[in-house]
DNA sequence: TCCTAAGCGAGACGGTACGTCTTGTCTTCCA
DNA sequence: TGGAAGACAAGACGTACCGTCTCGCTTAGGA
């Protein structure tokens, strides 16, 4: 009878995959919390009941959909060390691949980083980010040295502001591209870190504050 | 016309007070999500219709009781010159009213800048710092010159910074006092604005990227 | 704005009674279980969730409605005394009014008293005529004597007696009128009782059993 | 190992065996309407797609596993003769087996005759008995006169009046065993049916209605 | 001091979404 | 081949919350 009685576990997968690409087609198009659950088994041609076999709920159809996103971005947080950076050898500068990430879904991040978004996602990603900071970039740098702030504050506020730019950036159309603002992203970073680290970049005298 | 000559109606104001007073303490022990109008209205004992005579829904109460807490925030965004900077002579570093301002409502912000709390405050928030540090920081301190970044990059860039800050201060108890994130956020911030307003801040030397 | 609102005591009764009237009549059309509380409402011309600010469920629609119904039943069944029956001056054998009633409801009580039916209706009026047997009939004519058998016993019999007639009558057209029912109900049923409370009806000879 | 390789034919009983218990053991328990397909699937240990081979539904299931019962009760229910009644050669009064069968199975036929039993199961029983005793009793002891009701109204009669006794019984714990419940049940019927096939029982009179 | 318009309580209602439950069908795979 | 396992569609269920409306009471502020 039917035609795409494929094995269960295959059928179950096209389910899925179906759900996650209804969501993200209705979050760009109308903002995650103009959408339903039924809205996205509608889209999704799946009964609304299905859904629940699946999903808990909405967040939980965004989040374990996001994994693999998340697992994109974090494979390109390298850990690095103070000699890649005091060389020069690093690509932390021209490291453009999380907001090459973001440009290629804008339209779905632009709308969870909105006032009419998801706080979930935001808190998460917030908090993701940080995490990543940490461990990839500054525990390793902050290796046998006193950082002048702790490395989960400046996780805290580096994810911040990024999150900041990302949102800055998608409402302000293709006026940059991904590489100038990880660039511009970069060096209103960096002095700031090393200043908290206490090492100096690309030449710069140490700033000595206090 | 007068459209502020209102009545100055004791029992309006009362109701409206009543029910500013219910959403803060429901946010504090609730969360922003947990609570409906429902809640706000049985616990300011005010008949749930009448919640509608003055707000259109939960976040119009929270935004419009919020403009005194903006106000409160925004009085200490004086503007500054570069001169000020330059000399040492602002208090920039140790101005930790913001910070004082959110210990005081801790639990309302630590609240609303969860991943229960709510998107709309949260954006709403990132905006206003945005929008408050470009026009009483960096234009000014713009004055003339040609920014390394838009002025308006570094207000996201700042202002995301703070809001992911001002989360990881609030959920880590009460390690550091105001004045402590107040200096850190400034220490961090400072050499990359140096940077692109091209200002060499406290006599550090000016950062030279490529 | 709307043209029918009227004070809010009679908006409720109103909208009750549109509740009422769609069940009884999609209980005629489609039987009891065949119908949803949507089908109700949407009958009704009233939302859903409003038919739960009324009613629990469809049952209670149906238990709560058929109150008067029970009163217009309840009300035939008078208390009577053994020198009416002796005396032949009760009306008992020519009075009708059940089967009247039922007659006047007949789709109603057919479709309800069927395979399809509501075996809580069915029970719930089952035990409504035992109930009123025993107590307008029964007891008062068993007062001073030692039955031959518990009048709650006679109670049962005659409800359940009631009950299997009523079925036989409404699957059979209307090949008999009420009174024919009523009559042969009575006469199928005033032996035993006679016997049972040791009096000699219509001038038959005391049954002497065992 | 393969302690269930018996021939196809003694699983596929053994199945069903296995759902008609289960079903059994849950009416008692819980009560029909209580019960799903799923339930009774769990307690038999059987897929519950494996239910849907072997029966439409709950209602086949009770019905067709029914049918040794209706058997059972079928049996005693012989053909007897005016000659037997009137010789009191007869042992319907002290025939109990329909109420020893009852009380054998109390907990399912209580559960299955209340308010939240089967009302498909209590109508085809009540119509089951009205048959039996039409074809078993009435119409052969009706042969060759004219009877005063139609002998079918006799059975619906007979047929509700036994139902409510049962439900009566049923509800009033061990207080009468199925032999004096058999009698009175007896006593209260035969008078009515006396008269309305003309023959007098028991040497009492014949009862002479209007 | 009274009167009158407002603020407000009370609550019915339509509407939308939620998450759960049950049913019956179907398909694949195993013994 | 009978059954296990389980995905799925369909649809009812009862609940929650929202925003609107109407009806009267009360009450404060102006006449």
């Amino acid at each position: 009878m039917n035609e795409l009685q494929e094995k269960p576990d295959r059928r179950r997968e096209r389910t899925r995959r179906a759900l996650r690409e209804a969501l993200i087609a209705l979050i760009a198009e109308r903002g995650y919390d103009g959408i339903s659950v039924s809205d996205i088994a509608d889209r999704a041609d799946i009964n609304r009941a299905t859904f629940y076999l699946h999903y808990k709920d909405k967040d939980d159809l965004l989040f374990r959909g996001m994994a693999e996103i998340y697992d994109a971005i974090g494979q390109h947080h390298q850990t690095i060390t103070r000699e890649q950076i005091l060389s020069g050898a690093d690509d932390l500068m021209n490291d453009a691949s999380d907001f090459e990430h973001v440009r290629a879904h804008a339209d779905f991040y632009r709308a969870l980083f909105s006032e009419r978004g998801s706080i979930a996602f935001t808190i998460s990603m917030l908090d993701y980010l940080a995490e990543t900071f940490c461990c990839h970039m500054l525990e390793p740098l902050a290796e046998g040295i006193e950082p002048a702030v702790p490395t989960d504050f400046i996780g805290a506020f580096l994810s911040g502001a990024e999150i900041g730019v990302i949102r800055w950036w998608l409402t302000r159309g293709d006026a940059y591209s991904p590489q100038q603002v990880a660039q511009m992203m970069y060096m209103m970073s960096i002095f700031g870190v090393a200043w908290a680290l206490k090492f100096n970049p690309h030449g710069a005298a140490t700033a000595s504050a206090d």
